[in-house]
DNA sequence: CTCGAACCTCAACCTCACATGAGGTCAACC
DNA sequence: GGTTGACCTCATGTGAGGTTGAGGTTCGAG
């Protein structure tokens, strides 16, 4: 049989994540490993499925703090079931579908702005998001901050 | 009559964004403004509507460095119409419509995990990274987090 | 004219999620 | 025992989109 522990490369390999990336995870600590002798990092098989589940994480719009504190509800002593996945990755169900909603609102105003040609500070909702009412010229006009955005490679 | 130029403070205030953003946005081209003899910045009344244009441009999920593409088509000499800036805006769409398609796929997986509880780096469509190579193929943007991360403002 | 608030530039710093490189060590094969 | 490649730590870099602070200048009300 297959030698149980996986170094770091083999974890990299089978995960298609960088070796950087995984000691970054250590450091971040989401992810554990026995040491040799010699100081080198051995994984247990499971941490595949650990790695698995943070960029799952990731995709669906976790930081790594989100992720790092979501495996610290993990039981402690024995390895994670299927249900124990299962219940962390249903939480992101709210998650998406906020984040589509949001989509589907700007899209919505979007639609509405091209449509009626207002493009106005005042009036316009796509430009005026919080509603900010149709006062006089020196009204304050507030606009929502920026969306985050996170341009990312894969190694 | 109110005073037609804007000083960055005024225009910091109307708009919701911090001056240094101002002023970052004039660095990277994206806003010009004149300046008095003593090298204070004054904003043109139409600067408002182009700065709120660069925020919705970043609410769709552009960078500023295609905010600034974009702010380039406008015609030079003389102040954009609703129909310029319609055009750019209703560029915004298909990519909208794109990310929102990638969410609902991220959620039927997410389901489909759930449901059948896999949960199995091989053949689970949700934790195979396999596939994120045609996920993020074509330029795809991120994910964003549900809560949008906010900036401060100094007022 | 005075004085404080607002403005200026420039440099340094921040977050996030890593990548890269230097300089050195370990493990496995021949 | 030698070689080679994988591994180690630590420091520094990246990029987007800014913020913060120092040190100095300008504006405008009184």
């Amino acid at each position: 049989m297959a030698d149980p522990w996986l170094t770091i490369g083999a974890l990299s390999q089978r995960s298609g994540v960088a070796p950087s990336a995984l000691r970054y995870y250590e450091s971040q600590g989401l992810l554990t490993a026995e040491r040799t002798s010699g100081n080198q990092r051995r994984y247990r098989r499971s941490t595949l499925r650990r790695v698995a589940f943070i960029r799952a994480a990731q995709r669906v719009g976790l930081t790594l703090d989100e992720v790092a504190e979501a495996l610290r509800t993990l039981p402690e002593g024995r390895a994670p079931t299927k249900a124990d996945w299962s219940r962390l990755s249903r939480s992101w169900r709210p998650r998406i579908d906020a984040q589509i909603a949001r989509l589907e609102l700007l899209r919505e105003r979007l639609d509405g702005c091209i449509g009626c040609g207002c493009l106005s500070l005042r009036s316009c909702t796509l430009w005026n998001p919080e509603d900010r009412a149709a006062d006089e010229g020196t009204g304050a006009v507030r606009l929502e901050p920026a969306a985050p955005r996170r341009a990312n490679r894969d190694g």
